[in-house]
DNA sequence: TATGCGTGGTC
DNA sequence: TGACCAAGCAT
């Protein structure tokens, strides 16, 4: 079994000859920086986030820049990263850094862990990175590797090995170089010890891993349970004015694409007479199928022409330019469905 | 504690 | 090509 002490001093050596030190993020490691980039990141992949993250700090360079942004504003700089309660989160954390924490960040892990959207993990990061706290992380990248180097079996997600892996964890951080052993765990783990093919020639646990002793490589960490994952249907009514103008809805701020605009979900003769429209022209638009995490929906967009130019109340409905609507913060399936209106009216 | 929450990449 | 998953958090 590796001693506790040598995995630290191994990876912090193999992280200082073999780990990435030019991602924009690294560059200038602010707290503010290392925060939006650790949101970016949960879940997400490296290649996905960077130009959202280079956009991010253009047009919101600093945490007050962002607090005082508007929610619309933010949330459409997030459109088509997902998961959207992460941008709500990150600007009232923003906000709650400015006026309760006078525009500096926290410097412990306990009290950035209290700030929305700050996590166990991303708290822990933060304050390895950016004020050398002893804090251990555990990420899809911590759990692959160490499951692996110590042969540790179990679905990583659920309580039990979770719990183990936490424990190993905290136990395995070292007393110094803490900003270089985080980012080595979390290299490792992304350039070698990936899922699909691990390469192991060029990992320095070749020797000690123990999935690599037994030819476990594929089987650790051992996968999720299989779920079943519903289908849902959802019919969208896509309205266009005489001015090429497009109908949106603002969601409602929690549940799937929460606070995004999205043409109005329902049925065209329902949402017609709601708002008092007449609609001539109506045709149905091939379905299209987006597929979540947790289920399969099939959206059946309608597209309803109309001749006036009515007068909507302001509020929860507005009007965009169609040529501009597929870039007014809308997720990533209504952008495709967009583009096909746009296509259709040519 | 288990579940809901996006999207794009990988095989 | 469908299944699986990636720098998790909130509830």
């Amino acid at each position: 079994m590796l001693e506790e002490q040598r995995f630290a001093e191994i990876l912090i050596r193999w992280q200082q000859r073999a780990g990435r030190h030019d991602l924009p993020w690294q560059q200038a490691r602010t707290p503010y920086r290392v925060w939006l980039s650790e949101i970016m990141l949960q879940q997400t992949q490296v290649s996905t986030v960077i130009p959202y993250f280079e956009r991010f700090i253009e047009r919101f360079p600093d945490v007050e820049a962002l607090a005082a942004a508007s929610a619309d504003e933010v949330l459409a700089h997030w459109a088509g990263l997902g998961y959207y309660a992460r941008a709500r989160n990150l600007h009232r954390c923003a906000q709650q850094i400015v006026t309760v924490h006078g525009g500096a960040f926290p410097k412990t892990a306990a009290t950035l862990a209290e700030l929305p959207g700050i996590g166990r993990s991303t708290a822990a990061a933060i304050a390895a990175f950016c004020f050398g706290e002893k804090s251990a992380i555990l990420d899809g990248n911590v759990k692959r590797v160490l499951c692996r180097v110590f042969g540790i079996s179990g679905f990583p997600g659920s309580t039990v090995v979770e719990r183990k892996l936490w424990s190993l964890a905290e136990a395995l951080l070292p007393e110094t170089g803490i900003g270089t052993y985080t980012q080595g765990l979390m290299d490792l783990g992304a350039t070698v010890c990936t899922r699909g093919k691990p390469d192991c020639d060029h990992c320095p646990f070749t020797a000690a891993c123990v999935a690599r002793r037994e030819g476990r490589q594929r089987s650790l960490p051992e996968a999720r349970p299989k779920r079943i994952i519903p289908e849902r249907r959802a019919s969208f009514v896509l309205i266009v004015d005489a001015h090429q103008r497009l109908l949106l809805q603002r969601r409602p701020p929690s549940g799937i694409w929460g606070g995004l605009l999205v043409p109005p979900e329902g049925e065209a003769n329902a949402l017609l007479e709601q708002l008092q429209l007449r609609a001539p022209l109506r045709q149905k638009l091939p379905h299209l199928l987006h597929t979540f995490t947790h289920f399969r929906l099939e959206l059946q967009p309608t597209l309803c022409r109309i001749d006036e130019t009515p007068e909507i109340p302001p509020g929860e409905f507005v009007w965009i330019a169609l040529e501009h609507a597929s870039d007014a913060g809308v997720p990533t399936p209504i952008r495709k469905l967009i583009r096909r209106v746009a296509s259709v009216l040519g």
